[in-house]
DNA sequence: TATGGAATTGCAACCAGTTGCAGGAGCAAT
DNA sequence: ATTGCTCCTGCAACTGGTTGCAATTCCATA
């Protein structure tokens, strides 16, 4: 069964539609490598079919993101980003308040805290995709010779 | 020392001014008990002084939150609340994405995390008051019953 | 107390994302 | 292939939040 037909049946058994809309957001998402924004799909589906709207690439993305097809990721500073999840490495971001910049975050980390988090209260948490924020190291040094930011 | 005289100190060494719109915007984050909203704080200020335009507001919280004076929260639902960071223990909070729910988590499970980033890295997070977003016992033995959400 | 420059304000226009609605399309069952 | 129910779409209006700008206010320094 080709990728393509596994995502369709999937939909058609969480009781949704495979329509020719959504198959183009599907492939602009599969063929991406790396983040795109709402707006990257939007534009990517205008060349082909001109009548999209903006809030059918959104409700999409919604049931996508529902159905654990799709990561959303929100960068903190410009827009929220999407991705396809494939079995590659599981990974976090690290965010600067300060200056913006983006590091990754192994896994790991999270892996028992999201165990004992389970264990503890039952809630099960989505770990797939975090975006923590804070102050990266160089800024972080910075900020404990100046009187600033804390 | 007062409380509010404190502030202002800190307001003015970092370089910001401490003008009567800010004297409110912080009154009413420290005399609410909880949560509340750009719009309850712009609600509320109205009343007094009613030019104030919401944008300065938010431009205030903007410049509370990088002082860590109050933190945000993005319940994930509705609206992006504020609350005056005080000596309390600090909390998180689970949110359910299907039933939307929102439980309390012990900061304990946060802070080996944030220390181990700390140590690898360099990047120093905001662990602060924490969203963290996923599936509440309830929901989760539910949705383990049907074919629906995974 | 006077002053000059930087920070702040209110305004209006804007941006990302959401929602209600009526018509249209998908698909499971016949 | 037809039917009928439900889901989905495009549209337009809306919401929460942001930004550029010119006028004003604060406050450190003298």
């Amino acid at each position: 069964m080709s990728c393509e037909t596994e995502t369709v049946q999937v939909l058609r058994k969480t009781g949704h539609k495979a329509t020719p809309q959504r198959m183009m957001i599907l492939s602009a998402l599969r063929h991406a490598d790396g983040h795109l924004t709402a707006n990257d799909i939007y534009e990517q589906m205008r060349v082909e079919y001109p009548y999209v709207d903006i809030s059918t690439v959104y409700r999409t993305l919604g049931v996508l993101k529902e159905l654990r097809l799709v990561s959303e990721t929100d960068m903190g500073v410009g827009d929220t980003t999407y991705e396809w999840v494939r079995q590659q490495k599981r990974h976090h971001h690290l965010i600067c308040r300060n200056c913006d910049s983006v590091a990754s975050l192994d896994h790991t980390y999270l892996e028992d805290l999201g165990a004992e988090i389970l264990a503890e209260s039952g809630f099960l948490p989505d770990l797939d995709h975090f975006a923590i924020f804070g102050l990266c190291a160089e800024c972080h040094e910075q900020a404990d010779a100046s009187v600033g930011i804390r």
